[in-house]
DNA sequence: CCAAAAGTGTTATGCTTACACCCATGC
DNA sequence: GCATGGGTGTAAGCATAACACTTTTGG
């Protein structure tokens, strides 16, 4: 490991995807890129790595850079490096994803700045023509989103600190692209017991008030050690 | 993107986490360095990212260099960037993890070469003290392979082309390290429909000799189609 | 006939799915 | 009293897990 074969000069960059669901829908974040390559295509948010910061660092800093807000959930996905995927050069994409509650999503005020001419909110499944390899990011993060759905408590991370059971259900429905049976999700769900009960309802409304539920993190810690969860 | 906040020189290296199981348990290949830094320590097979190289193809390069043979199955792990992982500077480890057939395992001849003084394989549970962050990466590996058995087809990477459906299982018990119930096991794979019976027995032995059984790959496609297997 | 591994079914249990009605609230 | 979403139970099918004996072969 220290016969250098190769000189040339090799940089990484870490990529986002972003996911909230808001509206219904599953949204990804997106740039318009100001600068070329690609000028004035939409991208995945990201940059490039810098002196002495880790991967993971090198992703939150982006995400707060982009959005100005902290993800309740991020995670490396896969690391892209065909030779010839950035025309400037040789260029590793390191990629992430993360999940936004919609309070972060609003709150966020995509940033123009840096390359990014604008940001903005898109239909994850239905996304712009992209720049680099982009698309092919974007597809394995909402393989690997779907997947952890139903494993893992990510999906946990796309909700309010507090949420009605309905509210969670629509976000599920809204990252798998179907209905799910309301007595069936909300048994499995509880079953899980990582979710408390809350006293309090959702604010007087037209209809029949909610229940409000949130996250409980020891309970999440005891179903880890039984193994359910998935670290992937 | 194009704004560059650093050109400290950055390095990317392609470590391998080869499995394969012998005499009834994991084992994994590592090498002995001989340079340094850590010279004289176990560490996994790799070596620096090439010139106009993907990384898959850095891995399988590796992986011949460093056995002479071709892996079943190999995909990548996971990406570690620690700013001090490597004391020669900034170097970003793409892991992979390889499965090698029992044969293909026998036929490589660990080559000692490049950074490498001695290869040899090790018990995978039990490994000796490892150089960088390959203890963190070892482990992780682990976890995935244990986590693929069940739902995909990556055991059938470390079985002979033909095998029967006890040596499969042995693998299985190896890696998981717990007994299988026999019964189950077999109607757990047979109902897979990935495996084909072949006309063929295990060379006439002392006790009644056991059927053959091969991957079958068509198969295995449609299993992929219904949507069985995992892509990651 | 003995040793050694191959092969084979059934039952109980828990999980997943499908499915329909009453309830509480604001207007 | 009505419109709106909130909330609840049961039965069927399916996968999983536990469990023991008979068969084939070579020596």
């Amino acid at each position: 490991m220290s016969y250098i074969p190769s000189m040339a000069p090799l940089r990484a960059a870490v990529d986002i995807v972003i996911f909230a669901v808001t509206r219904g829908k599953l949204r990804v974040l997106l740039i318009k890129r100001g600068v070329p390559p690609f000028e004035g295509r939409w991208a995945l948010p990201g940059g490039f790595l810098r002196d002495g910061e880790g991967l993971e660092g090198a992703a939150r800093r982006e995400l707060r850079e982009e959005t100005g807000v902290d993800a309740a959930f991020l995670e490396q996905l896969f690391t892209f490096g065909e030779p010839k995927r950035d025309p400037r050069g040789r260029v590793l994409a390191v990629a992430y994803f993360a999940l936004l509650s919609p309070e972060a999503a609003a709150a966020a005020r995509p940033a123009a700045g840096g390359d990014a001419a604008e940001a903005e909110w898109f239909d994850a499944h239905e996304p712009p023509a992209l720049a680099f390899d982009h698309p092919a990011i974007l597809d394995y993060a909402l393989q690997r989103l779907r997947w952890k759905l139903d494993w893992s408590t990510a999906g946990f991370g796309l909700v309010p600190k507090r949420f009605t059971l309905t509210e969670l259900q629509k976000v599920f429905e809204a990252v798998l692209g179907r209905k799910i049976d309301k007595r069936n999700f909300r048994r499995k769900v509880l079953a899980l017991e990582v979710l408390k009960a809350t006293k309090e309802q959702r604010e007087e409304g037209l209809p029949r008030p909610a229940r409000l539920y949130e996250f409980s993190a020891d309970k999440f810690e005891r179903l880890r050690e039984r193994g359910v969860l998935f670290p992937f």
